[in-house]
RNA sequence: GGGUGAUUAGCUCAGUUGGCUAGAGCACUUCUCUUACAAAGAAGGGGUCACUGGUUCGAGUCCAGUAUCACCCACCA
């Protein structure tokens, strides 16, 4: 066998491992043989403009550990990758690097020519995406990989557009919406968000028509007032009666604008009266449609005041309400300006002030007569149908739905499927033609020249129904595999993704898109800040796997948390996984090292022979077993836990050192083929690499999860790592020099457990295991040699003779805390055996549990003090 | 305004349906380069499980309330 590094270098190793993963075509279910059942998840596709982050590279790990760990189910495993066009942001992203490396405008560029350089742009970066995403080991098929603009799936989500509109489930529509005046477009609700911010609240007076009196309204928008066509008071509102109906002049505008009365108005807020604005705020929307007002649009899609904002047209928004404001104090209608705490709307990309406009848009009906797109969300996700884990965001997602008002589809941006609805410019708008084709001719004048709808589509209407635009694309794999298995994300996504898939899934397929829902907490730094460009606080996946290894960046990514619940990520904390799978390094260095060493599938009863082996194995036993339920019960950090604890503590720890002493290839290789097993999904690169260097030819990737478990008989091994940590414990404390050897008596009246202790290399495993035992004695019956500490072991009572050497003082004081100790835990432990309550109460296996301590523990104690007594 | 999560060792966090004296990693103390590993080994110290009540034979875990922090949602003019 050759000498291998000291060190893991997960360097020199994982990019030729993953090239022979790809080479094996496993990633491509098609290839696997004598597979039962099917595991498929479609990954989530990561914006094809920029590059991985972290958050991606946490995700990506869950998934492919679920999909490993199928794999080696023998199930028909795919992981199905993609990259999604992002509507918004890239034409963000890309028009900054246009201004920054060209500087030229996409205007400048025109419409076509900006769509196909963009097109280019993303491919490029989805090139690169992809070399990231092998990097993290992520065991996907890349012959199935899909981005939302080709072809394929485009015209599945374009098809759904059109049946969706048949069935009457969308429609174009005037109505208020978020519009974004840098990215000039229409925004749907999930893309708004609210920021804190400290404004003004400004109190006009506006007089009442016929009167030398004012009703004063509160604004935190003065310039939308040039828009007004109400004023709106609650009908219970006293101070506001004898108002109701009457009108009220307009100031600036001049016009007469009634007084009306309306539930919706919160007495407490302001002065009770409202300027009511329809074409700008969406509950004056609201309530100008209830009311019949006029919709009077002063702002326009670039934030300036239209013509019908009469000398204010042309002023931005926050210069018109300067002047405005001014204007009004001149004409002393400013009663006063108050300071006050408001959330403004900004657009979730660029950050924006949103302007609340009304245009004419296309919609979701997500509430229809026949089919109501969320109820049908709602019942899946109450009837289990989806399972959501952690599983509180359960509630959240079905209030969200509860909320959930009709979606805005329709983007006004140039990057991104154009909606497929054709004009013919002699019928107007109003008549328009819904199909994937260009029609040929216009069926209502026959006229030749139709165009199609400039507007594009809300980026999530196709990415929410990636799971089967993705899975039709490709021969039977819609037949196969859908609805998927698995469906992760962060739980960012919650609303964006999650939620309307579920919609859209339903409408299109009639099923969920998933069966499991899974989401990852979000990733923060060290102080616990959530990682972002602007605070330069990120940490670079590539980064890391360079300086520590994929596998480390992988187990630190899922370990110590739990689901759904954010995570700190920081290089100590990788670094100690790193040291982690140098551990795992030396142990398969070691067992490689041993003569006829192999790694063995499957253990005879007769090759489990010593206390130890039997002990190894019952520990191997359990940590399959529970490894594998925790796996099933999506608990991914804990089974990770157990193993490390096998691994390090127990194989590592203990077997290997006694390995050292007395050889049992056989139970070494079996512990070794096994473990490698349990850590491939979590650790792929490593664990795979040594598989390698056992000799082994098919890969680890496609082998078979453990799950025999041989019976093995109880061994009383625990009783010598008692022994052996007993005694080193005993020469710290009194700090015995390392070389000065020791001898020990062993008191036991148990026959059996002297004749295992005196079997073959017991002894030697005692005296050699840093305890510097010289000479091993047995009584049957308790010795009283002067000097010597004494310790309890169940049965055995186990006598370390110093010689002389010990600190008296500290071994009564010891003796005596340890007794009080005791005494304390079986006072309690035997008040609660004498509990009738208890006793008639608890399972008795608990009960049954409780006397066997107590018993062990009074017998302790008895030593403990007898021991006392000699010592003074 | 509504909601969710968090509060456990100096720090970062686990702790599944309630069940023996609450765990890990890092940090800390002491010792050791022992031929798999100093990225290691051995032995230790360190916790009123935020607070107050309640349910229970039994509560870190369930219920109610309080406090602090974080995040999400929201048509707060």
């Amino acid at each position: 066998m050759k000498e291998l590094p000291k060190i893991y270098e997960p360097q020199k190793v994982e990019d030729g491992i993953y090239a022979r993963w790809e080479e094996s075509g496993f990633f491509n279910p098609d290839n696997l043989e004598n597979t039962k059942g099917t595991h498929c998840n479609v990954l989530p596709p990561p914006n094809a403009n920029g590059e991985l982050h972290i958050g991606h590279a946490s995700g990506y790990t869950v998934m492919d550990i679920f999909g490993r760990y199928g794999r080696m189910n023998g199930k028909k495993t795919l992981l199905l990758p993609g990259k999604d066009h992002a509507g918004i942001q890239t034409q963000v992203v890309f028009e900054k690097k246009l201004q920054a490396e060209f500087g030229i405008s996409r205007q400048e560029l025109g419409r076509e020519e900006f769509y196909k350089k963009t097109y280019a742009f993303c491919l490029d970066r989805a090139n690169y995406m992809r070399s990231q995403e092998k990097k993290i080991g992520i065991s996907a098929d890349w012959s199935r990989e899909k981005f939302t603009l080709d072809p394929d799936v485009l015209k599945t989500a374009l098809e759904t557009f059109v049946t969706m509109h048949n069935d009457g489930l969308i429609y174009k529509g005037k109505r208020i919406i978020n519009w974004c005046p840098r990215c000039s477009t229409a925004l749907s609700d999930v893309e708004v968000l609210h920021k804190d911010s400290a404004g003004k609240l400004y109190f006009i007076k506006y007089p009442i028509e016929n009167s030398n009196e004012f009703i004063t309204v509160a604004t935190t928008r003065p310039e939308t007032m040039l828009g007004d066509t109400a004023v709106a008071v609650n009908p219970r509102d006293e101070r506001y009666t004898k108002l109701v109906g009457k009108n009220t002049t307009l100031p600036l505008q001049n016009t007469i604008i009634p007084i009306i009365s309306d539930e919706r108005i919160d007495l407490t807020f302001g002065t009770g009266a409202v300027k009511i604005t329809p074409a700008h705020d969406p509950l004056d929307w609201q309530i100008g449609k209830d009311h019949n007002l006029a919709e009077i649009q002063i702002i326009d899609e670039k934030a300036i005041i239209t013509e019908l904002g009469g000398k204010y047209a042309g002023l931005g928004v926050q210069a018109a309400r300067e002047q405005i404001i001014s204007d009004l104090e001149k004409l002393g209608l400013l009663e006063k300006i108050e300071e006050l705490q408001h959330s403004v709307s900004i657009c979730e990309r660029c950050k924006t002030t949103i302007e609340p406009l009304t245009s004419s848009q296309w919609f979701i009906n997500v509430d229809a007569k026949n089919f109501s797109l969320k109820k049908k969300a709602i019942e899946a996700i109450g009837n289990g149908e989806v399972e959501i884990f952690p599983n509180n965001f359960k509630k959240i997602l079905i209030d969200w739905f509860d909320n959930m008002r009709d979606w805005c589809i329709s983007r006004q941006i140039w990057w991104g499927p154009q909606f497929p609805v054709w004009y013919c410019p002699d019928c107007g708008q109003e008549k328009y033609i819904v199909s994937i084709e260009k029609p040929s001719a216009c069926p209502h004048c026959q006229g030749e020249k139709l165009l199609q709808d400039e507007n594009t589509f809300d980026t999530w209407f196709t990415s929410n129904q990636w799971p089967y635009s993705t899975l039709k694309a490709h021969k039977d794999d819609f037949e196969n595999f859908y609805p998927t298995d698995m469906m992760i994300m962060g739980r960012d996504l919650l609303f964006f993704w999650a939620a309307r898939m579920i919609m859209m899934g339903f409408y299109k397929t009639g099923k969920t898109p998933f069966k499991n829902l899974f989401f990852t907490g979000l990733g923060l730094d060290k102080e616990g800040q959530k990682f972002s460009k602007s605070k330069g606080n990120g940490i670079d996946p590539l980064v890391m796997i360079d300086k520590f290894g994929a596998d480390a960046l992988r187990m630190s990514l899922i370990m110590d948390s739990a689901p759904g619940q954010d995570s700190r990520l920081y290089e100590e904390k990788i670094e100690t996984f790193r040291n982690f799978a140098n551990k795992l390094w030396n142990i398969s260095k070691y067992c490689l090292s041993q003569e006829n060493f192999k790694l063995l599938e499957n253990i005879s009863k007769e090759n489990i022979i010593t206390p130890a082996d039997h002990w190894i194995i019952k520990k191997l036993n359990e940590t399959i077993k529970t490894t594998t339920e925790l796996i099933e019960d999506k608990q991914i950090a804990m089974a990770a836990d157990i193993l490390k604890a096998f691994t390090w503590n127990d194989f590592a720890d203990w077997y290997l050192e006694i390995n050292k002493i007395e050889k049992n290839q056989a139970v070494l290789g079996y512990v070794l083929d096994q473990l490698l097993r349990l850590w491939h999904p979590f650790m792929p690169f490593i664990t795979e690499h040594i598989w390698e260097l056992s000799g082994q030819e098919k890969l680890l990737m496609i082998s078979a999860w453990p799950k025999e478990l041989i019976k093995t008989k109880e061994s009383n091994f625990e009783i010598i790592q008692d022994i052996i940590t007993i005694i080193r414990n005993v020469r710290t404390e009194n700090k015995i020099e390392i070389g000065k050897k020791i001898s020990i008596t062993i008191n036991c009246e148990q026959e059996e457990t002297i004749q295992m202790l005196q079997s073959p290399f017991q002894e030697e495993i005692i005296k050699r295991l840093k305890t510097g035992v010289e000479k091993i004695q047995y009584n049957k019956k308790q010795t009283e040699t002067e000097n010597s500490i004494k310790r309890a072991i169940g049965t055995i009572n186990l006598e370390i003779n110093l010689s002389g050497a010990i600190d008296k003082d500290k071994e009564i004081e010891k003796i005596t805390k340890e007794i009080e100790n005791i005494e304390k835990f079986v006072l309690g432990l035997s008040s609660r055996l004498n509990n009738q309550d208890f006793v008639s109460n608890a399972p008795a296996q608990i009960i049954e549990q409780q006397k066997e301590t107590l018993a062990k523990k009074q017998l302790e104690l008895s030593e403990l003090k007898k021991h006392l007594q000699t010592l003074k």
